[in-house]
DNA sequence: CGCGCGATTGAGTAATTTCAAATCTAGTGG
DNA sequence: CCACTAGATTTGAAATTACTCAATCGCGCG
């Protein structure tokens, strides 16, 4: 059922079927429809999520015109207005479908708990939370010292699957080029 | 002594007198130079800092000449090359002191120790790792969507006591522009 | 068959980089 | 107190790169 969350934990630290059932609980499933929003500009934002099948994109608009993608998130990925969920302010960003999706939801005082009362989750969450500041620092450093061209090229060969469900203008919108510039660079040479 | 961690800690999660002297046995102490350095690349990475005082810089050299900084460090901030700390991988970014310094490291075998033994210490953790999360995602959105100009002032406004300490070429590698081009932009011409 | 979305191409414009040189500033020793 | 020096900042000018805007192309789907 939830098997994907539980390998997902599994792979950090090992859980009881009866401590998964647990953990569980906590967590409120979600299918979604392409261009479905999840997180939208100025609304709350109660839940983070998981993402159990699909793909979504978490993006600011510049003027209600350009999208900057900040983050995608396929399969095992975990997606929320962070800044929002954790400060508990307004969103800032959108976060929509690019395909059909399911994902587990899970709200910020369900998390607390189960942090508090479980130790072991707490570890599991200070874990992924350390991953993912290594992967931003990994993005910074790129987006100051790499050509968009090797940028592309990097994220294609970190995930290829991505290439399969998102078009190349949101790709650009991600390594931060325009689209033209992009369709640009793998034709390059005179 | 080592009030300034203690405080920070109790920021987050409220420490007995015993407790902060147990967690305190886990760090060393180390005073250093002006350009003396913490990490570099190539080297093992054994321990993340604390910084208690003065000023460091972590940053990446584009063949050997090419300066793009990652992050810099005041009093009450953490800094290591985190990439190769939680891998146990060598190091791919330096990290020097812009000011004479002083910083409490903390190995990563020490860390996990505290981290399982003190519940709390991994709420801590865990609790730093969210808010440099989201400082990351920021700092990428700001990348993404705003002007260098822009950038410079929401630094300044941020991190006043930062441009005290460093040079403007420093501002310009952190910020993603040449130095020349950062300082035109304060002359805005016509 | 035609619509619509995404990708590409062209041309002109704007912004940034690079390289070189000039200026400015703070600290040092005489 | 002054001259000197190293580091930091600024300025100029040419070259490069990316952007914008507009038009076109290609393809899948109803």
């Amino acid at each position: 059922m939830n098997e994907i969350l539980k390998q997902h934990i599994a792979q950090i630290t090992p859980i009881t079927d009866e401590e998964f059932a647990y953990i569980s609980s906590f967590f409120t499933y979600k299918k979604l429809r392409k261009h479905q929003f999840l997180v939208e500009v100025g609304n709350d934002v109660n839940f983070e999520y998981f993402v159990l099948g699909g793909c979504l994109k978490a993006y600011h608009l510049d003027n209600n015109t350009k999208e900057h993608i900040l983050q995608f998130a396929m399969q095992d990925w975990w997606i929320t207005d962070y800044q929002a969920f954790f400060n508990q302010t307004k969103a800032t960003i959108f976060i929509d479908c690019i395909e059909n999706s399911e994902v587990l939801g899970i709200n910020l005082h369900n998390k607390e708990k189960l942090c508090a009362e479980m130790h072991k989750m707490e570890h599991f969450f200070r874990k992924k939370s350390n991953s993912g500041y290594v992967a931003l620092q990994r993005r910074i450093l790129s987006l100051l010292n790499t050509t968009t061209k090797e940028r592309y090229e990097q994220l294609l060969q970190l995930y290829p699957q991505l290439f399969q469900k998102v078009p190349k203008t949101l790709i650009a919108a991600y390594l931060g080029v325009s689209r033209e510039t992009l369709s640009r660079l793998y034709t390059p040479e005179k």
